[in-house]
DNA sequence: TCGAGGAACATTGCATGCAATATTGACGCC
DNA sequence: GGCGTCAATATTGCATGCAATGTTCCTCGA
């Protein structure tokens, strides 16, 4: 390696962890195109890492359902159908849903504060035009009601799902009409969380789903064609 | 290690898969103690593989959330709380609550007719008293019946939640008076399924996981005083 | 020209070696 | 005797080497 390698190196104990994370933004991001297959070689050098942890990271984004591996052959990256992540978005409704009802019952008043405060910055986001952020602090707002569920599992699981299809949801807020609904739409989220209404957040936040992965559906098909 | 204990050893490329497998069977079987660590050593020559792909299903045994990995420590096997398997549980129904009104659109004959099938052997398991057997064709059951919903993310997470508390659900049917209770319940869902209610299959499974688990965690909580 | 066969090359799967870190246990001090 | 300190040992994290397998591409015959 040339003295002026410029990557952090990640600390002993952390770099599979670090690698895993690296390499499914790389998938999520359209950095490694979906049906191409991965060159361990070529990522080892990229990352300053050796194969060790990186093969360890493969196992891992298998079981997420972001690569395959064939024996012998090795890596590629899964191609999702709309219908597979429509597959998952409808897990995605049907964890949040369980999670809001839950949450509506067993939320702090600091729970409800810190979405409360989160909305508002995505909301500033939004004014700012900053999809990025807007798109972190959406995500974030989600979790967060999954969170105040208490139900680690529910944490985990939701948390997962997410990871996989975020590339996806990504495409919604595109088109202007459909972002600016989304944001109405969190307001009234917000308020239903606020004012602990389960079965009202329940079905928000279901609808809000529903419309953003229509939009983001239709978003894709058009992208393709 | 003595000359008769050759193990047949994993072919190539399925080494970490295999490993995974027997560790999680160690943990759910009760053969590493919860809380106690794991030498990699000792495992290394128990399965006749190399710390390698050991290692690999470490990390997927993490993710699974029945270890945990401290670095230059090791793995140890994570301690369930009672708590920690009902969240799960609670996950485990709401996962079966979507995959069941689905599967009652979606089934097809044919998996109508395994499911009954399925039901059957386990009848009859049932009735030789073969508590493993029957423990195997409900889980394959409720698989299936998700499976029938003809969603692909669903039925994967819907398989490792199972894999992860599998244990804690085993101890349900040794009391006699609730094994009864679940086949019959079971018949019930089978004719749901059958006759493709939705509602009521959602219900009638909602029903068998709750008191299931209510059975279970009074056994588990008999054992532990 | 096309396709079968096979040698050269590339890539992967796994075992192992080495350095970093934790754990154990002996020793001296209070 | 209890406790802090430090050396000896055990264990882990990662890099790397080697064998097995896949892939490429050249040759040769029809």
């Amino acid at each position: 390696m040339t003295a002026g390698s410029k990557h952090l190196e990640a600390p002993r104990g952390t770099r599979s962890a670090f690698v895993t994370e690296r390499v499914r933004d790389m998938i999520t991001s359209g950095q490694l195109e979906p049906g191409s297959r991965i060159n361990e070689r070529v990522l080892v050098e990229q990352l300053n890492i050796s194969r060790t942890p990186l093969r360890e990271a493969f196992k891992l984004l298998e079981r997420e359902g972001l690569i395959s591996i064939r024996p012998n052959v090795g890596a590629t990256v899964v191609v999702f159908t709309m219908d597979d992540v429509e597959a998952s978005i409808e897990v995605l409704i049907g964890l949040e849903s369980i999670g809001a009802e839950r949450a509506a019952e067993r939320a702090t008043e600091a729970e409800i504060a810190e979405v409360s405060e989160l909305h508002d910055r995505m909301v500033a986001a939004y004014g700012a035009g900053e999809l990025m952020d807007y798109f972190h602090l959406n995500q974030d707002i989600h979790q967060k009601i999954v969170d105040a569920a208490k139900n680690p599992a529910l944490s985990r699981v939701y948390a997962e799902e997410c990871a996989r299809i975020r590339r996806f949801r990504f495409a919604g807020n595109r088109d202007q009409a459909r972002w600016s609904r989304a944001v109405h739409e969190h307001e009234q989220i917000r308020d239903a969380f606020a004012r602990r209404e389960g079965a009202l957040l329940r079905e928000l936040l279901r609808a809000h789903h529903v419309a953003g992965w229509k939009a983001a559906r239709h978003a894709f098909e058009a992208a393709e064609s």
